[in-house]
DNA sequence: TATGGCGTCTAGA
DNA sequence: TCTAGACGCCATA
């Protein structure tokens, strides 16, 4: 984990006043409070931190009782009303037709949310670089209506209408919503995601700051939270958000995406990295529908139109390989590299994977290498590598495709600047979103550039977590975020793995064993070539020879015939 | 069913 | 002829 200092480094800090690094270290670190417990005070405090204070809010933060965790799915008997007092934010009709903010908060599923303590954290219009983080903006409203409670507005009032459509997602789910329906809303919402971002960024320079210190009645601020639903990373289904009791009057909240896996079970939960996310348990009562996942997956919000790299797919793929610590990725990670750096791959049809493993297959410049079948559900596939003999061959194809139009090339990427980083393999990935931490460079300015690219992905992770502040090379770990998003945690039995998720601990390097293939005849020959140690191999299939491990260093290779 | 590995076919240089 | 890419098949988890 960065220490407070990197992270201070990083500019994430949010105030003189609390370090919210410290903070989640110390609950994190800590065995004796229990995950509940990290919640109730994480959460008062960030929003004690926002809108503590406010005596026109006409209530005390600190004051709120605990948020307890729910392990009566059904029942629900832990209800958080206490939280917010008695005076309802919400309507509490989740079809209500006079607030179209579907959530109906009320009732005793308001125990069922877990609400992550960064879910909490304001991120006032924080200027994006990508749309992604409009899908944050995080800004009170101290509006309130006759009733004294929150006004939820419709966000088409000022900044689209997802209320709306969530109202209409609704009717539909009862209508048995067909997919012509669903594509329609979809762009709607896209539509409304862009007016979002530019009203969002329109107010963002001079409302954040006032806002972040403090509310004043006449800005109208929105909270948007957006809560996964995780029944799988393809959320494929309305759904519905579990209710909330009282929530302050002059907060609004707009958005919520629910946090839930099919077969989760209430002592899991699922975390959110990115994103400003509200855990829902299991047992969360569904009321009002929420957008599919499909419609909040971050690909709908990142549609820039990067074009596709001018490079080849086998220098993506030497690209890759060559920036990873191992120097050998197994297919899912140089998917993830390409996705990474050239957003184009993100969104283009899924036959591109097919040429990518096509490529590693056929062109001799890649080497497979074992994998052992182990790590239980693992799909055991294969790592594959860069042939030590083609290296040269590879970096000059690499140089040649950057050479034809390397404007072309860095208007595909979502950070042209690392374009020499990568041509030169200096932007070490190890997949998982990972980066090493024995950047290999040629000069002090790729020292720098490297580190801060590290710093950027954990940037990517802080800022979407704890901070404000938001770095554009942060994005470089968009995939990994995601991968970590739908990690699932054993928070009663792996504190320490929830800590350490938090982190994106450094992977572990691959082992390998001789492979045990039928379709391989092996001979070893023990011929050294760099990093490796290669033995000829012969495949049925197949051209390429199987690397397999030599030791237990990283980069030490045996090739298996 | 999704993913991974690889073969076949085609187009262009 | 070579390379790149699209597409499809099959095995596997």
């Amino acid at each position: 984990m960065l220490d407070t200092e990197s992270r201070h480094g990083t500019g994430l800090v949010q105030g003189p006043t609390r370090d919210p690094w410290l903070t989640m270290d110390y609950y994190l670190g800590t065995d004796s409070l229990s995950l509940q417990e990290m919640l109730d005070v994480d959460i008062k405090c960030e929003i004690e931190g926002v809108i503590g204070g406010h005596t026109e809010l006409g209530f005390n933060i600190t004051d709120m009782s605990s948020l307890e965790m729910d392990d009566d799915p059904i029942g629900c008997h832990n209800d958080i009303s206490g939280w917010f007092g008695p005076t309802s934010l919400l309507n509490g009709n989740s079809n209500s037709s006079n607030s179209n903010f579907n959530l109906d908060l009320n009732g005793s599923d308001a125990a069922s949310i877990m609400v992550n303590p960064n879910s909490v954290m304001p991120h006032i219009a924080v200027r994006s670089p990508t749309p992604n983080n409009g899908r944050r903006h995080f800004s009170f409203s101290p509006k309130k209506d006759a009733k004294g409670k929150i006004d939820v507005e419709e966000e088409a009032e000022n900044e689209g209408s997802s209320y709306t459509e969530n109202e209409n997602e609704n009717e539909n789910e009862n209508d048995n919503e067909n997919e012509q329906e669903n594509e329609i809303e979809n762009d709607s919402e896209a539509e409304q995601y862009e007016n979002d971002i530019t009203e969002t960024e329109e107010e963002s320079e001079d409302e954040q700051q006032e806002v972040s210190k403090s509310m004043t009645p006449s800005k109208s601020k929105t909270i948007s939270i957006s809560v996964a639903k995780a029944a799988s990373p393809q959320y494929t289904k309305a759904q519905t958000i579990p209710k909330i009791n009282d929530i302050p009057p002059g907060i609004r909240i707009q958005n919520f995406k629910v946090l839930q896996s099919p077969n989760q079970t209430p002592q899991h939960v699922r975390k959110q990295i990115y994103n400003n996310n509200v855990h829902i348990n299991p047992g969360a009562t569904a009321v009002t529908a929420v957008k599919r996942e499909k419609e909040f997956d971050l690909s709908d919000y990142d549609d820039k139109p990067y074009p596709k790299p001018a490079y080849s797919y086998s220098c993506l793929i030497a690209m890759a390989l060559k920036n990873s610590q191992t120097g050998s990725l197994p297919v899912s990670e140089i998917y993830n590299f390409m996705c990474e750096h050239f957003p184009y791959f993100k969104t283009a049809p899924n036959g591109w994977k097919n040429s990518v493993r096509h490529n590693l297959s056929l062109n001799k410049c890649f080497e497979k290498i074992e994998k052992p079948a182990g790590n239980g559900n693992q799909r055991k596939g294969c790592l594959w590598a860069i042939n030590p003999a083609k290296v040269a061959k590879m970096d000059e194809e690499v140089q040649k495709w950057s050479r034809k139009d390397p404007l072309a090339i860095k208007k595909a990427m979502i950070y042209p600047d690392h374009l020499e980083l990568l041509e030169r393999g200096e932007m070490k990935y190890a997949g998982n979103g990972d980066v090493s931490e024995e950047t290999e460079s040629s000069g002090d300015e790729a020292v720098e550039e490297s580190t801060a690219y590290e710093e950027s992905i954990h940037g990517h992770i802080t800022a979407n977590s704890v901070t404000d502040s938001y770095d554009e090379s942060s994005q470089d770990c968009d995939v990994d975020i995601h991968e970590h998003l739908y990690d699932e945690i054993d928070i009663e039995d792996n504190k320490e793995a929830l800590h350490m998720h938090l982190n994106i601990s450094k992977q572990e390097p691959f082992e390998y064993e001789l492979s045990s293939s039928t379709k391989r005849q092996k001979t070893l020959t023990g011929a050294i070539q760099g990093n490796y140690v290669y033995q000829p191999v012969a495949t049925t299939r197949r051209k390429a020879p199987v690397l397999v491990r030599a030791g237990t260093g990283n980069s030490s290779f045996l090739k298996i015939d």
